[in-house]
DNA sequence: TCATATTTGGTGCATATACACCTATTTCAC
DNA sequence: GTGAAATAGGTGTATATGCACCAAATATGA
């Protein structure tokens, strides 16, 4: 009586692992839409993570690792090389322990020319995967995030 | 007439980016899946590899690569550990330039220890998203990897 | 008040990832 | 047969990732 349905057979097999089939498909992903950053010298990830604090504005260093579903410490990593391009800065507050985060004027230059190459890539994405797929991977994996994610 | 799909005015939103979904997705599903496997001393990458090249057989390792989908350069560094740990070795054959790579009997071993915490892990993630959730975004991944892939 | 727990962030280490560039071997055209 | 092209693989460098452990500042409670 159990599995009358055959994919569920199916998923107890290493070639359905959930992990990797998100890893192999992060790294096509991920050159796609670097090579198609190129252009503004950004990578994927730098162009998420200045996309971000220039939505949601100034926040400490703990809870952009929060927004962003990331550790601390890599996101501690990540910053390094964005700082140094002057396109974030870090602010202090009363507490002294707290590290601000903000974007600057070059950060959201830099960010209004690339986004029509992240436009592009998305575009493809979107026409490559079908517009009435789309939506629905998105969904899966914010509702991944929900379920497997620590949070 | 045009985005008649209210979904589809989203996509052009950068937080449907499906670079940024992936990678925070491929986070929170690594450290699941490798928290997982913490007793066995492999991480989940490392138990891909493996159970790729026992149920692929041994092959040269730029056929590896491409199998994995996996950056030529990435996979020698990737094996490094694993030929240290003994679990894979490298053969020769007439063609000198080529390395083949091949899984020993440790390695199949581990493999087998790790199975059913791998397994464990696979139903809490099918359990979490539900199981005819599940089959969709494996479909969707592997789209993915088809349309975006360089191969 | 002051000792302790909590919060905030960083470092050391190891793995994961890939581009640019390199070497060695083999194949192929002539 | 020999020189160029193609193939197989490695190295240097940089980013991405997170665990274990650490330091400093703050909050808490007796």
């Amino acid at each position: 009586m159990t599995n009358s349905n055959p994919d569920l057979d199916e998923l107890t097999d290493v070639g359905f692992c959930a992990h990797a089939n998100l890893r192999r498909a992060m790294r096509v992903t991920s050159q796609f839409y670097d090579a198609a950053l190129k252009p503004t010298g950004l990578r994927a990830t730098q162009f998420t993570l200045l996309a971000v604090v220039e939505r949601r504005g100034e926040m400490p260093l703990s809870k952009l690792a929060d927004v962003l579903v990331m550790d601390r410490t890599t996101l501690t990593r990540n910053l390094q090389p964005l700082i140094k391009n002057r396109w974030l800065s870090i602010g202090r507050e009363a507490d002294e322990r707290v590290k601000l985060v903000s974007i600057s004027p070059a950060g959201k230059a830099i960010v209004a020319e690339a986004m029509p190459f992240w436009r592009q890539a998305q575009d493809q994405v979107i026409a490559g995967l079908g517009g009435e797929r789309m939506p629905g991977m998105i969904k899966d994996l914010r509702a991944l995030v929900d379920v497997v994610g620590g949070s």
